[in-house]
DNA sequence: GATGAATGAGTCTTCATTCAT
DNA sequence: GATGAATGAAGACTCATTCAT
């Protein structure tokens, strides 16, 4: 452990205890507490409760667009890049429950968060997809009159609703691979029945 | 019955008040100003603050509910009632910009409460969706291996993030009726182009 | 006792915590117990605790100006005018120590008061002194080589000195009578012995 | 003799920063980086924040004393002397703005502590004023009912008002000399026009 | 001696809620 | 029922001071 990277522990206990109560609900004497350090150490790496907030976004989000972004490049076929997108973004939210629900739940709340700011890197996100649904028209794989643009927010919004699922209900009645191939089908073939031949 | 409901005149100053700041941002004495009552008054119809957001969603999302229903028991086939649920949502939310936030930003929070809270009404509305894929896997017009219970979720979850990004941007790129034909196609055909003849 | 006057209640108090402790050490909560009030009450009256600072100053300065200027309306003689104002002055701090110690000291430690505000009510009060002297020169009476803008100075600052004193020290050595006499006549006449005839 | 004396150098850097500030308003870190030493060091040299402003008193008090003193010694009329220590009075205002602030407005505090210890070397400096009055009694070229306990007060009042004049408004609309020979005639000869031939 | 990161006590201010009228 | 003045608990943030290096 590096000389106790203070900025770190801060922010890794801050999510579990905005996870916990919600930002409102937090104290910034809980977060303290929660990363051992004094209530004024806080503000010597932070202006203030609501930049800590933002902090996890910008930093956390950062980390999760490199991982998904890296693992969309050794992905050929535009069709299992979807699956894969999807498997990636589930996964995480599995492994990083404290960290799914604040940007879920508590980001949400701070309209002027989601206004203002959350476009810059969110939308970085969201393209992730539109560019695999560009990809796949240019081959000939997805039908020309999809539009990218809803294409993004519909695919993206499945996997956050079926996310605040499971941090929501803290039980998880499907399994990330289940869930994952579900919904990545029912956008690559639909759930209408082929009627054969 | 002009008798000024002062219940529903505070409910809808309230929705105003949060929609515009936020829940945690939103003062009772601002929701009272709105209302044209004074601040005790609020407090004879309601118990506490909170009191008034959790009727905003108990009473608005009943309306809204009860109108799907009705809609969707005029039409027969399956199909056709996803694309009517996903125009009826989105009309809705077009319509009631403030209730709309309101319900998408503020009813994401954490608290326990909460938690437990939105199942009830919200599963209600949830099972409209699963419900049509039942009927639709009965009638073998849906593949069977579709799980309703991930379906309604995704679903829903693509309308939604579709609404948000109307309440947020405050400018809508596409209308109503595309977004609606494009996710309920995206939904029930997929968007892998049929290949061959 | 009109209905409590919270807002002089308050006034009050505060005038008497910040002789005591001094602006900067002057809780609210103590104001607020001082006056019998809830703390929270004190910011229905006022904006912050400097405002009632301020306050203190415009609403208890404009009284004394208003008993000064009325007094030296009824004197003729500009020479007994200025004993006469000499002995008010003198007066009103000795009858309202705490007031008179918060305008002698704690007003002077927020220079943004002093060079900001200050100088409209009390340039009014000092212009009581030029106007004297003006007077008595246009009579002459007065030597026409007095500069009446740096007697007024100098005039006051000789009783807000005494003042000073007497506040600070709370044991008085002198009376307001001899102290006004010695004053005044040092502007009158000089301290230099009358060489005679 | 260049090894930078700290103490000093954090003595001047208080002057200027609690002249720019307030006491109250100024911080250590402040303090500390225009000494251009880190905020523990302060602490080296001084019990605390207070002890800072003490000592500004004290030193620099001290100094201006015994130039007063030297000057006077070198003078034998009392009526130049009162004259020449006006003038240097002013003069050591006009040369040194910053620490005459924060004599004027800092010190003025009223805690305990300070209402005591003001007296010692102010006391000092009030004294060569009364002392120059008693020689001209004692010459016989002052007024014998004169009472330098509150000359002193008076004409020490005089000169810091017009000095307060000065450090506030920041613009000097009279002359040292000027004033300096003003209010030195005031106090020797009065206002009044002499009658006769 | 010098540093400056860390501490945590202290306080102004806000605002949901109450209750006398 | 309606009012709105009054309440007082709660908490974000500041900054003088300490102390391990």
């Amino acid at each position: 452990m590096k000389i106790a990277d203070k900025h770190e522990k801060i922010v890794q206990a801050a999510i579990r205890v905005f996870a916990q109560n919600g930002f409102y609900n937090s104290k910034i004497a809980e977060i303290a507490k929660e990363a051992n350090v004094a209530d004024g150490t806080i503000y010597l790496y932070f202006n203030n409760k609501y930049d800590i907030l933002i902090t996890i976004f910008e930093e956390e989000i950062g980390k999760i667009i490199a991982k998904v972004k890296q693992e969309m490049a050794r992905i050929e076929d535009p069709r299992e890049k979807l699956f894969r997108f999807a498997q990636i973004h589930l996964s995480l939210v599995e492994e990083n429950r404290d960290l799914a629900e604040v940007i879920q739940v508590e980001l949400r709340q701070s309209s002027k968060f989601m206004k203002e700011y959350r476009n810059k890197k969110f939308a970085e996100y969201l393209n992730i997809i539109s560019q695999i649904v560009k990809q796949g028209q240019a081959q000939g794989i997805f039908r020309s009159d999809v539009m990218p643009g809803i294409f993004k927010r519909a695919f993206f919004g499945a996997l956050d609703e079926m996310s605040r699922f499971w941090v929501l209900s803290s039980k998880k009645k499907y399994s990330v691979n289940t869930a994952a191939r579900q919904i990545s089908k029912f956008f690559l073939e639909g759930i209408v029945a082929k009627e054969d031949a």
